[in-house]
DNA sequence: GAAGCGCTCACCCATTCGGGTGAAAACTGC
DNA sequence: GCAGTTTTCACCCGAATGGGTGAGCGCTTC
């Protein structure tokens, strides 16, 4: 927060701007972006938009609008971000940042900014993210070290938290029933529950189960 | 659908815009819904944008962004509707309608449009339900008459929501553990689902069990 | 290189769950 | 009154779950 990550322009020469590509199907939200950000356009240039393909164009920053049904997307991505030049990809989402944890940190994210962002917060977000700051990451790395699931034990909860059976989260996996069972126990252990369904319950708590199904199509 | 819908004008002669207001605190979805809208200014004019607060001014139709956390104001807005002069109030929100048929059922909603419209679709959706339909509401509606979930049903999934045994269930609602099991049968039936976590789950979508703990802040 | 942790699997065992059938009592609506 | 629904319970049975122990392998750390 310091005066100096403020000025798009130093002693009155201009500076190159950040380029951002926005990764986004919804118009509401280009319009959006493209409207808002227009003030700063010394400061953060939007250099394209995409509906959910990559940007065709080398960018310093990818924002990715990421909602839940659409993760699988974020893999992809990332591993194609440095093929086409993606400095760094940035989760652009309504939910709290903690929501992605699990996705954070399988691929590498490099920031979260919500779109609760004004401009002029945005902007600023995106700059310090341009200068290396993790930012909306490093509040919600670590967690309780005693209670902290390992990866494996991540990927099964989150499996458990959809309602899947022990053999199905096993077929899933590719691991023995045995080995679903096992990590089950540490889970419960660790999440402080004795079944399943209080284990999904807490999966929720812990952003690794997606939102109920709604019933009926929108 | 029908081809008349779609003129602003009638013969060469403009038509009154239908005003809309939108109500909304992100700055990104004002600017996204101006710049939107602003190709279709002959048909709809958004007149103004409130940050939470209602409409100063009589309009036709009120844009409504409904957020989770948020719902409390709903009541409000609906209460005042009519002091103001709006003429509908219309839920914009991203998440499939579904979400909100617990409020489309206490209060008066007059439609509801996602965030995923287009400018084109979203015209098109504001001007049908200016003329009296309840877009994105039939949908929705009724709970299916063979999928409406009886008192007690619902007493035995709220409790199951929250990770409790069958005995536990029993024990808490003064029933035997047979009977609670019928009582799944019938929920596991009339839900969709093949076991317990999946009801769990889907207790969240019909609002029958708690947010889930969250163990660090977000 | 020993200790520790994560990942994997196996076997055992008691309990719980899911699903099927049947049925009685009460209340609701036509 | 009768049909339908809701609420309640019982019995049966196979499958799934939960908990315990033990164990091999790989990686990191000291």
């Amino acid at each position: 927060m310091t005066a100096t990550r403020q000025k798009a322009t130093v002693m009155g020469t201009p500076v190159t701007p950040i380029r951002i590509a926005l990764v986004n199907d919804y118009e509401i939200i280009v319009k959006g972006l493209q409207t808002m950000l227009a003030p700063f356009s010394d400061r953060v240039l939007v250099v394209e938009f995409d509906s959910g393909t990559l940007p065709s164009k080398p960018v310093d920053i990818a924002l990715f609008d990421t909602f839940a049904g659409r993760r699988h997307s974020l893999a992809r991505i990332n591993a194609m971000a440095k093929d086409v030049g993606i400095g760094k990809v940035v989760l652009y989402t309504w939910d709290a940042p903690a929501a992605f944890l699990h996705d954070i940190e399988r691929h590498n994210i490099d920031g979260i900014v919500t779109k609760a962002h004004t401009g002029e917060a945005l902007v600023q977000a995106i700059e310090r993210i341009h200068g290396g700051e993790r930012i909306g990451l490093d509040d919600f790395v670590e967690p309780d070290a005693a209670t902290a699931l390992s990866e494996r034990e991540k990927e099964v909860l989150s499996l458990l938290a959809i309602g899947l059976t022990n053999r199905e989260i096993a077929t899933e996996l590719y691991l023995s029933v045995d080995t679903v069972k096992t990590y089950l126990r540490g889970l419960f252990r660790k999440l402080g529950v004795s079944n399943r369904t209080q284990a999904a319950v807490e999966a929720a708590g812990h952003h690794l189960s997606p939102p109920p199904s709604r019933r009926r199509a929108g």
